[in-house]
DNA sequence: TTGTAAGCGTTATCAA
DNA sequence: TTGATAACGCTTACAA
């Protein structure tokens, strides 16, 4: 608070007559420090409002205290709500976090990666889905010596490389929901191939269609690409099925949106005719006319649970804390289902 | 791509030959220097893969090559674009973008703030409204010595600190728009107080409606949070009003979808019985039913422009473009207007 | 328990 | 046009 904010240790050091060492200890907590000392340093720091320098500790520590977040947009949601879980983790911390959008089409992905981790010399990295699916990407991290953890949808890495949700069970209980209302006729509308979180939504439909006794025709399962577009091309196709499924699952929710549309073009009246289930409970889910049932993850709480795993050690106070390595999701019971009709 | 990423400013004046100063200025493009040097240099860099130590060149420059984004999460949308935008415009360079949400309502925003930059140090940052609205924001930045670009919705600042979209024009002409369906008796939904969005939006349909001759009663305006639950609410006043409005002016989408929902369950039916526009074209624009008429500002090309104001200087090749301070926005006309009904 | 000296990898100063 | 040498602000040996 006092005069320029550009005191160094030397002024400190200077001004409570000990070695820039001793404040140093004092910074970084040393436990064999005399009280008394500590006392005074700490007061001299206190009315300096002296800030250790993180560049200068960067370079001497060789490590930066930058958290990385590496993703490939998935979704505005979805990417915000993981900044903010990052953001609580890291709060009170001298951690700030950087943001590193990639282009998964891109054939330097790789390279660029590399580069971002070897310049940046991040403390550690979080990776998104679907990029954090990627082994080779993980391998990058380990290379360049990055900490890393990964989000995803299903286990694809040691428990602290990894924060899982589990989606599998998720639309399982999606499923089941919408056969208890008497429907038997399901469609699907799926994510697209080569998302292991579109693959593990998938499963957990067919999973719990199949132990409730019912079939999948191939008909009634129509692949799309998580975008809003893709969901109406889905639902003209599952709607022109005859006979025609009273419920459909969509493995996000801008897909189910989508139907909805296709549905109302149709003429079809939401929930009477079609019930519909999504995944994901952005904004649009419940802003959406009627309001939609959905599965809502709890990407804040992982996030914040996967940056503390990366900061596991660094940080006091969190060192013991285990954090947990799986997430279960919750169905969001709104107005896009009813009980089957007849 | 040699061996271990981690050669330094010395080995690379140590094989080429020359001292570390001289490796400095290659690095740092200095035009003193002999073509044949420099070659030689440059050959020794590419074949070590040496990358310099940004942690190293932050301590001795003071300064950091980090971009700061603080905003008070206005909504995922508009964050996400921004930090499009930004990263469009730090592609290729050296610099980094460090996100930092705050809260409005905390009495130590500021202070927060101000230590956030005294400690990172940041080559500069962006403001994003509504704090960017805020002048001691401004000026703490300015004490912190880093520069600042704020974005808002009206000119706040000088042109070199300032990106603005003309929001009171553009809510203007979607309130033209509605006139010219024929509708006159129109509502709106207003944005909080103390936001200049909010306040610029009102006088764009205000100038509107007079210059049209008409009136703006005072049951007619309806505030609002710029949350979907206050545009239920704000719904739900005004279409309690005798005679009902034909059309309501929205200060956002989400409002907007919010009026929806307050016509639908009291059966009305968009655009037959009311006519809705939005602001934002934020997702939910083009996903609800009837998709909404709306105005869509150029975020990402707002965001990209702010930034390489920011970096004029600091990065070669833009230093001669002048960067625009005012964007328009354009009404996007989609299924929620129709003409009044004779 | 504390201090001294030597880095960390870069840029700035000022000669050569 | 180049190069010693001293910063930059902190940490890590290693002594005391």
């Amino acid at each position: 608070m006092k005069s320029e904010g550009k005191s160094t240790i030397n002024d400190v050091a200077r001004i409570a007559g000990v070695s820039k060492k001793t404040v140093s200890r004092v910074i970084n907590r040393s436990p064999l420090l005399n009280g008394e000392t500590r006392a005074k340093v700490e007061a001299v720091i206190e009315e300096l409002g002296y800030v250790p320098n993180p560049q200068a500790r960067a370079l001497a520590l060789r490590r930066n205290f930058l958290i990385g977040l590496i993703h490939d947009n998935p979704n505005a949601q979805m990417v915000l709500g993981v900044q903010t879980g990052i953001l609580e983790a890291i709060r009170g911390t001298e951690f700030a976090l950087v943001v590193h959008p990639v282009d998964r089409g891109s054939p330097t992905m790789l390279d660029d990666i590399r580069s971002f981790l070897d310049r940046q010399r991040l403390y550690g990295v979080m990776l998104l889905p679907p990029i954090s699916e990627n082994d080779a990407l993980a391998q990058v991290c380990r290379e360049a010596g990055a900490r890393y953890v990964r989000m995803g949808s299903a286990r694809l890495d040691d428990d602290i490389h990894m924060v899982a949700s589990n989606d599998r069970e998720a639309v399982a209980a999606a499923t089941r929901h919408l056969i208890e209302q008497g429907h038997s006729r399901i469609g699907l509308v799926a994510g697209p191939h080569g998302f292991r979180s579109a693959a593990e939504r998938r499963a957990g439909f067919e999973q719990a269609m199949t132990e409730a006794g019912l079939k999948v025709p191939r008909s009634l399962v129509a692949d799309g690409t998580y975008r809003f577009e893709s969901g109406i091309a889905a639902g003209d196709r599952l709607l022109d099925v005859t006979p025609r499924p009273s419920a459909i699952v969509c493995s996000n929710d801008e897909m189910a949106a989508g139907v909805m549309h296709a549905a109302r073009q149709r003429g079809l009246t939401i929930p009477d005719d079609l019930s519909i289930v999504g995944f994901d409970d952005t904004a649009i889910a419940s802003h959406i006319w009627p309001p939609l049932t959905t599965v809502r993850w709890p990407i804040i709480p992982m996030a914040r649970a996967a940056a503390a795993k990366l900061l596991a050690g660094a940080v006091e106070g969190e060192d013991d804390a285990e954090e947990p390595s799986m997430f279960l999701s919750t169905l969001i019971r709104r107005g896009s289902v009813a009980a089957v009709k007849g």
